[in-house]
DNA sequence: CTTCTGTAATCTGGCGACAATCTAATCGCC
DNA sequence: GGCGATTAGATTGTCGCCAGATTACAGAAG
């Protein structure tokens, strides 16, 4: 008889997998600052991986926009300029229009209820100040969306462009108006439960576009 | 001295970007057809390269949506059902909605010549019922409104997005009414030239929206 | 004849090694 | 003393190899 692995449902993660979180986490957390040079022999040794391993993985970060490859020099962490990050935030906006418009079509009374919950515990956050609850809340706020609006493509895209954002952006916590921010939550969700697609699309691509602004603003006060 | 190689200016295509260019065209022409397992031995061995580069090639197809991986299983050319390639118009139609807002912002007579031009050749193809010449020009007047839009992340996975549909669409001309594919271009180009972003965003949505809907017939056409 | 099982061949996952290239420090020369 | 050529060191590009998993096949049992 086979051996039967069902007792372990997660099949434990390849080699690959697990250097590869461990790269990206290095990423975000800048310990692999923007133009940082990648010494693949040194995180093979650090990472206690092969150096083959490291090099298809930055091939497979670069295509995902958050490494840069030249030729015989090796692979950099990706330098952001401010323009480049507003450029994925309009993008993004795009696609959350999008995400927007198809949801509204075909939103289905829980997936409504479980927006609502997070929108009433936003709210909750919101009156007690507590700026890192309110952001994983928004978070999981638009995961849902994505996830609702039933285009797989669209949601790893997206996904993908917002671990991009993420390499700028990083320590910069957008502390914009939270409030206001929930506002438009709501604003969202009555357009999502009225279907109205229009409205919806326009309303998530106005959102992310405030937090955008939100985000030029925070940075250009940063440098000041 | 370094010996110059400043003779030639393009410093040769590495034997990574040949070898890559070379799977790809392979699975854009067929040779690997969809859902074909990718044996990498046999790969190397038939382009002359490593089993390593082939891996590397391969993880980066993977993540760019060409290729799938399975644990232990290797590579295998992208399947794509009828309603992947429909969501995959949709981002498409949402990006293509972002360029023209944003071109029509700052677009200028030149690059609106460029387009009228274009314009101007396709109608002469419309009356010559030459297909693959406005095919030709129709993919040139997409580009380049992609590329006066001046967003680089815009265009890079817009260009993604469009090599991933032809693994689909490979073969299957869209043959729809060119004519009328012409005059929304014309809109479009009036939009552009007015500024106006708005329009120009709902024409190129609507646009791109179209060639899904022909797209689509053209396939369940052929099924039948 | 079909189904199951055990084994062999094939293929992937991962690794170390060698050659080409780039980077820097050193040395000589103006 | 400063600048350019040269050489030593480090790093990337490419390759073949071994172990483990998977697949294919052959043979036995029902």
């Amino acid at each position: 008889m086979k051996m039967a692995r069902a007792a372990s449902p997660i099949p434990e993660p390849s080699a690959l997998e697990r250097t590869r979180a461990a790269i990206e986490r290095m990423v975000m957390e800048g310990a692999l600052p923007p133009g940082c040079h990648v010494n693949e022999s040194a995180l093979a040794l650090q990472l206690q991986a092969s150096r083959s391993l490291i090099r298809e993985i930055c091939r497979a970060m670069v295509e995902s926009g958050l490494l840069t490859a030249q030729p015989n020099r090796g692979f950099f962490v990706r330098e952001m300029s401010l323009r480049e990050a507003a450029e994925l935030y309009d993008i993004r906006a795009s696609l959350a229009r999008l995400a927007g418009a198809q949801l509204a079509a075909r939103i289905t009374p829980g997936q409504l209820a479980e927006l609502s919950d997070l929108i009433a515990r936003m709210d909750a956050a919101c009156t007690d100040w507590d700026a890192a609850t309110f952001y994983t809340l928004n978070n999981s706020f638009h995961d849902k969306i994505l996830k609702f609006s039933a285009n797989l493509r669209l949601q790893s895209v997206h996904a993908s462009l917002l671990k991009e954002l993420q390499i700028f952006r990083r320590n910069s916590i957008v502390t914009g108006d939270i409030r206001k921010s929930n506002e438009q939550h709501k604003a969202i969700l009555q357009a999502l439960a009225e279907h109205n697609s229009l409205e919806a699309a326009n309303r998530m691509e106005d959102h992310v576009q405030q937090s955008k602004v939100r985000f030029l603003e925070n940075i250009t006060h940063e440098l000041r």
